[in-house]
RNA sequence: GGAUGGGUUCCCGAGUGGCCAAAGGGGGCAGACUGUAAAUCUGUUGGCAGCGCCUUCGAAGGUUCGAAUCCUUCUCCAUCCA
């Protein structure tokens, strides 16, 4: 199967703007690509890693990826499918994410001698001199039809400074750079991007002459239209101090039915037949695949040793209620009152509440465990000797747990 | 710059002087049911302390025995006019 072809089969595929050409050049390998990130935090996320993954196929096809920063264009901010304004990151922040960015990328895409580049917008957009840039670029956009393009919606509503109305301006200046400069010939982005990556086509078919292409990955939405990779606590993040592994396979483990297969033929490189034969399944069979998924995930994104460990500590909580490998709460002296520590202190020095009072409602709801023994007295309390030698396991829910251990 | 409307607890949104830690919904959390899913049902949802206290209704002042609610100034947002 065609490297195009199969893009379409995972369903990964939103829109293009030439179809045909657009096959031709990534099948044979004659794509130059380039997908944008802007440094909008220290971390890439779960939709990141989409555009990776995808740049990744590619590349295995031949084509030849350009990872580009935002070095730039974070300066001001993509205000597409945003019903607010982002605050403005200071110049040291932009740095510092886009070194972060560059270091998990590498981790994903061969940079080495030819086979991809990584640049950074800030290289031509930063010195550009206002003036000049209307003259160069200005004539060949239409206020009118850029308040009409679907990334504005929302902000038309709520308001959308002159600032954020440039960026795609801006984008569309990279893609007309990188063209010049590299004979970028392609852009690909996610399906919110489409308006931004139109400008830069036809910013270059105005200015050159000639044509570049554009196409969109599909969002990852789950069954209710959610975009996916996104917790109640913030993103999911490949960064493993910010989403540990475990919890980065949780998130997976935990996909609703409806999402599983879809998530396998977005995200991972399973061969396609081995994901139809998965389609199969139903009822409780589903975990299996569910399964797989945050295997083959954390696998990817962390790596094989971690996703074992992660697998088998899912697999013993959830089925004799204790892990070999933990979060773990080193408790002090100083959280000790008089050689004991009571159930709601206990709670709260692990993190599995923030307040007393959520620690007291989770007692009384009868939602935590200690070793596997349901506490229903609130003032339960533990002496010092237990946290010894292998602590006790502090259980909230049904997934949420930590190992409390004593410092020495 | 002018006019009008508005900023309420995680979000939306009631509340126009005491009965308001603030209706209702959403979301979250916990429980039941299950397959670590979904749906459903129940409870819970500012903090500290066991019928009390403290912090909260854009910000700062003021009026009052008492304010989310009234007054003043400031600030931010939306709409219309310039």
């Amino acid at each position: 199967m065609q490297i195009y072809d199969e893009l379409k089969a995972r369903g990964l595929i939103a829109q293009v703007t030439d179809e045909k050409e657009i096959e031709e050049l990534i099948n044979n390998g004659k794509a130059i690509f380039y997908i944008g990130f802007d440094p909008t935090a220290d971390s890439l996320h779960v939709g990141h890693f989409m555009a990776l993954c995808l740049m990744k196929r590619l590349q295995m096809a031949g084509n030849r990826p350009i990872a580009l920063l935002g070095g730039g264009t974070g300066m001001i901010g993509d205000p597409s499918g945003r019903t607010d304004m982002r605050t403005m990151m200071t110049p040291e922040m932009i740095q510092h994410n886009c070194d972060c960015f560059k270091e998990q990328m590498s981790k994903f895409i061969d940079f080495s001698e030819g086979k991809a580049m990584m640049v950074n917008n800030a290289e031509w957009l930063l010195n550009l001199n206002y003036v000049d840039l209307l003259r160069e670029v200005g004539p060949h956009f239409s206020v009118n039809r850029m308040l009409t393009a679907e990334c504005y919606k929302q902000r038309m509503e709520k308001g959308l400074s002159f600032l954020e109305f440039n960026y795609m301006i801006m984008q569309s200046y990279d893609f007309y750079a990188l063209y010049q400069k590299y004979g970028c010939n392609m852009q690909f982005g996610g399906d919110d991007q489409w308006s931004n990556m139109l400008g830069g086509t036809e910013l270059i078919r105005r200015k050159l002459g000639e044509n570049a292409y554009a196409m969109t990955i599909t969002l990852l939405l789950n069954s209710e239209g959610n975009k996916m990779g996104k917790t109640q606590s913030g993103a999911v993040w490949l960064d493993p101090n910010k989403t540990s592994p475990f919890e980065f396979y949780q998130y997976w483990r935990n996909v609703g039915d409806a999402d599983v297969l879809k998530c396998l033929r977005m995200l991972t490189f399973l061969p396609l037949e081995q994901i139809d034969e998965m389609d199969k399944w139903e009822g409780s069979q589903l975990n299996q695949a569910k399964e797989i998924l945050a295997f083959e995930l954390t696998k990817m994104v962390h790596n094989e040793t971690e996703a074992t460990k992660a697998q088998e500590s899912a697999k013993s909580l959830f089925c004799s209620g204790a892990a070999a490998d933990m979060p773990t709460t080193e408790l002090t002296e100083t959280d000790l009152n008089q050689g004991s520590i009571d159930i709601l202190t206990m709670l709260v020095t692990s993190g599995l509440v923030t307040s007393k009072s959520e620690a007291r409602r989770a007692v009384e709801q009868g939602g935590v465990l200690v070793d596997a023994t349901k506490i229903t007295d609130l003032k339960a309390s533990f002496p010092a000797e237990v946290f010894q030698k292998d602590g006790v396991v502090l259980k909230k829910g049904k997934k949420n747990f930590r190992k409390l251990i004593l410092k020495k």
